[in-house]
DNA sequence: TTTTGATAACTTTTT
DNA sequence: GTTATCAAAA
């Protein structure tokens, strides 16, 4: 972090240290050394007395938390591993084990990641009888993770449902009901629940709530514009008592309004909680002026917001630089070369980072990368834990950990295929319905299910035997002794392994199953004596994107902006800077969305220290199809245009030679003094629509008609003899 | 029942 | 361009 201050803190961060009188908010904006404060007021609560298991730290991510615990570790050894350093997620999990009998939940309970929720509501759908809703399996899951980060229960969403009656309401009421009821048979929770039932475990139950009230001194929260109300609920219940709640974040930071969090938390703290303190960190030692004043003047056209401004000692610094390139594997191409011209002049490549509005813009960088053989590695896309082999096989130990988890358990009944087809899981499913047994019970009668094939009967005595011997050899093994039952026992191993000659990705899904092995054998070394594989699978299912990459290897990196937050990079690429993609959905987003998507672009571009490159495509591929994309008004608001009128700063020396790689013929027409040559991809203004781009043509001559998309967002199909185009 | 092949649906962002 | 889902063939 900041070499520049040396040990020492400026007031404003000493202050945030030392404050002891009550609720505290601090403000940090981007680059203004919030962690190190967090850090050092941890570590001086310690030396001043204060218990280190009685101070309750909330992060955003585990390898922040883990990354806290080092740092306060090197100012008070020996006392971090005893902070609770925690995402709230992970925290929750904490105290629900703690309490699970409280809590109403199975000891080892099962925690439901994103797929599996999906899962489970298609199943509910199908049961519910809304089968042409199955494609929306995603917005049902989502308007049901809503509901509960605002710990509205199914219950009461469904009494809020007939107070408004709304027949999408009614239909998600029901939905919600009976996935409910799925999760709580399985003995299951989603993320949702996590927050939700530790928030009314402390509401109900007075003695736990007390005792936690009593037992933690201090409450830490950082990134706390991003909380929901779920979260808030509970920092605040924690910190009824003893008012010792700090709370750290930035509002122009806030990312997280689609998944439920709300930016009011943070901008009504002060009203929230009495003689409230509030301190501001706005010295940025991060970023050089350029980099910020780019920023500053992007976020600036935010309307909802509070006014703050960086400032740095650092000297000026490169020029932020602008490119636009004709396609998205020009544009990739053109960050190769860059980089390239960065290390050439003494950069490292871990020094590098590429930002990307969604997952799939990944591709081309990857691509362009490994042909220049640089090295890279994409953060957070595929999850090793979300592939299919590893859950299967977690799903074996799920299974055999937790006999009610009959979601865990439907999921391999047939993997590998041991004759349990989709008639004859039906028939199980509805012969454990109707006698009132578990899915797993059921396995261990299938004589008794009228229905099921002879196939099935002798599948399902199979799958229980397997079950039965996991669950007697859990009750001995280590995890990872354990887990390596599941995968022979279940014979997965021996599946994969006899299918390596035939399909070329099994050997890659061996080498994964052995990884998972060595993961867990790490986890073992780490834990001591008391290892323990829910522990593991709990920990792995709250594993987030960021989590887990070695930021200390050579190599480029390449992630969503999303998972930028909080991270640093000497250099920055921040790309796809296109209307529609970033903002995403430039047409119909409300003021809210588009300011949402500002804040993030404002993240994007304060994560770099010395350099920053902005990019944007003319046209880019989606699906096969190409799209043509005006440059994100960011970039106008970055104000680094080089135009005749705009202010004169930051420029890109060569003036503009813009790379049109489109080889078409210009399509030409007669029209008086106006514009009489057009080209796709040409910027153009129309007089009534102001300025717009070309981005199609159809027919010929007279009857020659362009299509335009004009900055105001609006798309217009015009006759090219008639329309009155100029050039831009 | 299982495998294969066709087709449709999909992409924001994630604890 | 890929992955999930569904229908037909083995």
């Amino acid at each position: 972090m900041p070499s520049s201050v040396g040990t020492g803190l400026n007031p404003e961060q000493q202050q945030a240290v030392e404050y002891r009188g009550g609720p505290l908010l601090v403000i940090a904006g981007a680059g203004t050394g919030k962690t190190r404060v967090i850090v050092h007021r941890i570590a001086s609560l310690i030396d001043s007395g204060v218990p280190a298991n009685r101070i309750l730290a909330v992060t955003f991510t585990n390898k922040a938390a883990e990354e806290m615990r080092k740092r306060i570790d090197a100012l008070v050894p020996g006392q971090a591993s005893k902070i609770w350093a925690h995402t709230f997620h992970a925290f929750a999990a904490r105290m629900l084990r703690k309490h699970a009998s409280a809590a109403g939940l199975h000891p080892h309970f099962t925690v439901y990641d994103a797929a599996d929720q999906k899962r489970i509501i298609t199943e509910t759908l199908k049961e519910v009888g809304l089968v042409n809703e199955k494609s929306k399996a995603g917005l049902y899951v989502s308007v049901i993770s809503r509901a509960k980060d605002d710990l509205l229960d199914a219950e009461s969403y469904a009494i809020h449902a007939m107070t408004q009656p709304d027949s999408f309401r009614e239909t998600v009421a029901k939905v919600y009901t009976r996935y409910q009821k799925k999760l709580d048979s399985a003995g299951g929770v989603d993320f949702g629940d996590l927050l939700l039932k530790t928030a009314h475990l402390l509401k109900n139950d007075e003695r736990v709530r007390s005792y936690y009230q009593e037992f933690f001194r201090e409450v830490l929260v950082d990134e706390y514009q991003d909380t929901n109300h779920a979260q808030y609920v509970i920092t605040k219940t924690l910190a009824a008592k003893h008012r010792n709640l700090c709370v750290v974040g930035d509002p122009d930071q806030s990312i997280y309004a689609w998944r439920g969090a709300h930016i009011r938390n943070i901008l009504e703290f002060e009203s929230d909680f009495k003689n409230a303190k509030t301190v501001k960190l706005e010295q940025n030692y991060r970023s050089t002026p350029n980099i910020l004043n780019a920023a500053g003047a992007v976020i600036l056209n935010n309307r909802q917001r509070h006014a703050k401004s960086l400032w740095t000692e650092a000297p000026e610094g490169d020029p932020v630089e602008v490119e636009e390139l004709s396609d998205e594997r020009q544009e990739a191409k053109y960050v190769v070369r860059r980089v390239v011209d960065l290390v050439d002049h003494g950069a490292s490549l871990k020094d590098i980072a590429v930002f990307y509005r969604t997952n799939a813009q990944s591709r081309s960088f990857e691509e362009a990368l490994s042909l220049a053989q640089l090295p890279y590695r994409v953060v957070g896309s595929v999850r090793f834990y979300e592939r299919k082999e590893i859950k299967d096989v977690l799903s074996y130990a799920r299974a055999a950990l937790n006999p009610a988890d009959s979601v865990s358990l439907s999921r391999v009944l047939n993997v590998p295929a041991r004759g349990i087809g989709k008639s004859a899981e039906e028939a199980l499913k509805i012969f454990a319905r109707d006698a009132g047994l578990t899915l797993r019970d059921a396995l261990s009668h299938p004589e008794a299910a009228a229905t099921l094939s002879p196939s099935g009967r002798r599948g399902a005595r199979e799958l229980a035997h397997v079950l039965d011997r996991l669950s007697a050899d859990f009750a001995v093994l280590s995890p990872s002794e354990a887990m390596n039952a599941a995968m022979q026992r279940s014979g997965y191993w021996d599946w994969i392994e006899n299918a390596v000659e035939t399909d070329p990705e099994a050997a890659g899904r061996l080498g994964n199953l052995q990884e998972l092995l060595n993961a867990l054998k790490e986890f073992e070394e780490a834990q001591g004596e008391d290892a323990d594989l829910s522990r593991f699978l709990e920990e792995v299912a709250l594993q987030s994107g960021a989590d887990g990459y070695d930021a200390s290897q050579p190599a480029v990196t390449l992630m969503t902006v999303h998972l930028a937050k909080g991270l640093e990079f000497p250099a920055v690429f921040v790309t796809g800077l296109e209307e529609g993609l970033f903002p995403i959905q430039a047409g119909n987003a409300s003021a809210e969305e588009v300011e949402e998507e500002r804040r993030l672009c404002y993240v994007a571009m304060t994560r770099a220290e010395k350099r920053l490159f902005l990019t944007h495509a003319a046209s880019r591929r989606l699906f096969g199809r190409a799209y043509s994309n005006l440059p994100s008004r960011f970039i106008l608001e970055a104000r680094l245009f080089s135009r005749e009128e705009g202010p004169k700063r930051e420029l890109d020396e060569s003036p503009e030679p813009r790379t049109q790689e489109f080889v078409e013929p210009d399509r030409t027409f007669e029209q008086g003094d106006r514009l009489r040559k057009i080209k796709r991809g040409m910027l153009v203004r129309h007089p009534e629509f102001g300025e717009g781009k070309i981005v199609d043509f159809s027919g010929a001559g007279e009857a020659l008609k362009v299509t335009i998309h004009f900055r105001n967002g609006k798309t217009a199909k015009l006759l090219a003899r008639f329309a009155p185009l100029f050039p831009a």
